[in-house]
DNA sequence: ATGAAAGCGCTAACAA
DNA sequence: TTGTTAGCGCTTTCAT
């Protein structure tokens, strides 16, 4: 076995007591006393258990992320911004992919790894806020990107129906009138896909139109292939489309790579908008006009409310200290309007594109 | 507190190892007893405690992969396999980001979560070969995509020096004799770098060549606004260049780009090759050539690798038992030609753009 | 096939 | 300021 608390304590010549004291650097340890077992520590190269330090304090400083599928540029972005957030704060991040399956995602929901895990942020793609409210693991849980109730659990989300209003009504500004909605119909991300239509077919509403159910474009995935698929559906059965807004830059890029390929002017014959902003957007020709959300806030705010769940380290007040009802953070969003829906072809800055 | 064994005991009326032995099926119960006892963890909701577990057995089940960023699509694209990979194998992954920083590299290095996690899978990009092998952290770990000495630790390996080679090579049969390494120079990934553009070098030196000093393009990163500058670069340098082999699929990204926005005509102009094989090279216009490394492979010999330093699950020879030295596993590669670099402008499906 | 009991390594009440 | 001690929840040896 490595070396244990008892083992240090025995050669510094102390009690394990003070051995812990000063790994925790508690404030009241002689400055000689803690110089020797430093020094026993580094000479027996002692490394604290984790496993029994959880299983004595009830906590463990894991945190679950459960993403969809941590390839997709957006849900690895999140995923690089949340690691780096936890590491802020002390905690180290686990992560789970749910695939959008329903079945896996009710799985993980109630019990990542048991109770090894202090916390869950989870980003809901098979289930309705309907199941999600079934859960009965009493972990803390965040869920991200989705609209949610706030019976539910604590979220924090952007404003999907209002951001595809003004992507639709963007592209209606330029005079474009048959807006197809890929990603109207999928097997995965019901709420998320839900709002978005819904706010495409407002803004037609608010335009005094009613579009055509024929460009309410379904897909298999929210990925580029998708976006390529439908792209060449909509060509080869004739639907007429002067724009595409695309539930997400994947799918908007692989429509944009299948249009080009047919020759298709993008944006003049087609402008295309997508929804993330994903870094490829940013280096596409044209580059892609597409919704950002704020991800540092929505970062931010996810794991604050997992914070404030979280049982304080010094002066335990208890894991049922956290707000009483369950917090709803709204993160700011903006349209970035680039070459592919006829702006500019240069490379947006305003947003610094990866981690600082 | 949660349920114990010792509730489930008590309810079922038999006694907490009997419950245990339910809970990690055991052969021998009587299946009476095991319905009592399932009932009654049914309806106590009993969850057996994960912290707990792993303080008595010595292992956790906990993996940790090191990677130096989780966006970037090549990493993302390996976290994602890797957590598949870990999670038919029951192991839970954790994950931790490096920037390729030597100093967090070394802090990872020996220590993630202490004696928590069972293993490490570890890219690294800030620290050499002899740095890595002064690692104190008994834990086993596999080095992935680096070339490696076998006498450090198990490694992963695709053959960088021949890839790098062949793509040059690919670049000088279709007549390009200008052709800059964009990457050569950067602050990270020193190990990889230093392959390809030998690799580079050598493809120049089979065919007689010897490339002019201007065309060892360096860069600050390895992403694509890196590709884009050094691309702007040249072009502002008047550097003649008519093929870009880039050290990364994201820096090529970034200098197609450019070169487009400059009205630069890939291939025409120039050609432009990547390494990686990322998605949004396959739907790039013109889509990206790029040598592709089979990622299943790789996370199938570094789960295997990681698994053979285990101890087995039952009947437990000890940590010990793994294979004596080192182990190498070598991964495939393949050059995919495609519309960068003159070749078809394509989709790409020979091998699964995602998981499966 | 099951029970009794020890102990993994640490933290925290209680004492001194 | 430090020592003593109990015990977190589980697995496992020994006993039956």
């Amino acid at each position: 076995m490595a070396v244990s608390m008892r083992d240090v304590a025995a050669r510094a010549g102390v009690s394990p007591r003070t051995v812990s004291n000063v790994v925790n650097d508690a404030p009241y340890v002689a400055a000689g006393t803690r110089a020797r077992v430093e020094q026993a520590m580094a000479e027996l190269g002692f490394r604290p258990n984790a496993a029994a330090r959880s299983l004595r304090r009830g906590r463990s400083g894991l945190v679950a992320l459960v993403v969809p599928e941590l390839d997709s540029p957006y849900f690895s972005a999140l995923a690089a911004r949340l690691s780096e957030a936890c590491a802020e704060r002390g905690w180290t991040l686990l992560v789970e992919q749910s695939h959008g399956d329903p079945e896996r995602e009710r799985r993980l929901l109630d019990g990542v790894r048991d109770q090894q895990v202090d916390g869950v942020f989870f980003s809901p793609w098979g289930l309705s806020t309907d199941e999600l409210r079934e859960r009965r693991d009493p972990t803390p849980l965040v869920l991200l990107g989705e609209q949610g109730d706030v019976s539910v659990a604590d979220h924090v989300v952007i404003d999907n129906e209002a951001a595809a209003f003004e992507a639709t009504a963007h592209l209606l500004s330029t005079g474009r009138r048959r807006i197809a909605a890929v990603g109207a119909r999928s097997p995965v991300g019901r709420e998320t896909v839900r709002l978005r239509r819904a706010g495409w077919a407002r803004a037609h509403a608010a335009a005094g139109l009613a579009p055509d159910p024929s460009l309410e474009v379904p897909v298999d995935s929210l990925h580029r292939a998708a976006g390529a698929a439908a792209a060449a559906r909509l060509l080869d059965e004739g639907v007429q489309a002067d724009g595409l807004f695309c539930f997400t830059d994947e799918l908007a890029l692989g429509a944009m790579h299948a249009l080009l390929a047919r020759g298709v002017r993008v944006p003049a014959d087609v402008a295309v908008v997508g929804f993330d902003d994903i870094e490829d957007g940013r280096y596409a020709t044209p580059s892609l006009t597409t919704v950002s959300p704020d991800l540092p806030a929505l970062v931010r705010g996810a794991a604050a409310c997992l914070a404030d769940r979280l049982p304080v380290e010094r002066g335990r007040p208890g894991p049922e200290d956290g707000p009483a009802g369950h917090r709803a953070v709204h993160t700011p969003h903006r349209l970035v309007v680039r070459g592919s829906s006829g702006g500019t072809a240069a490379v947006d800055g305003a947003r610094p594109e990866r981690l600082p």
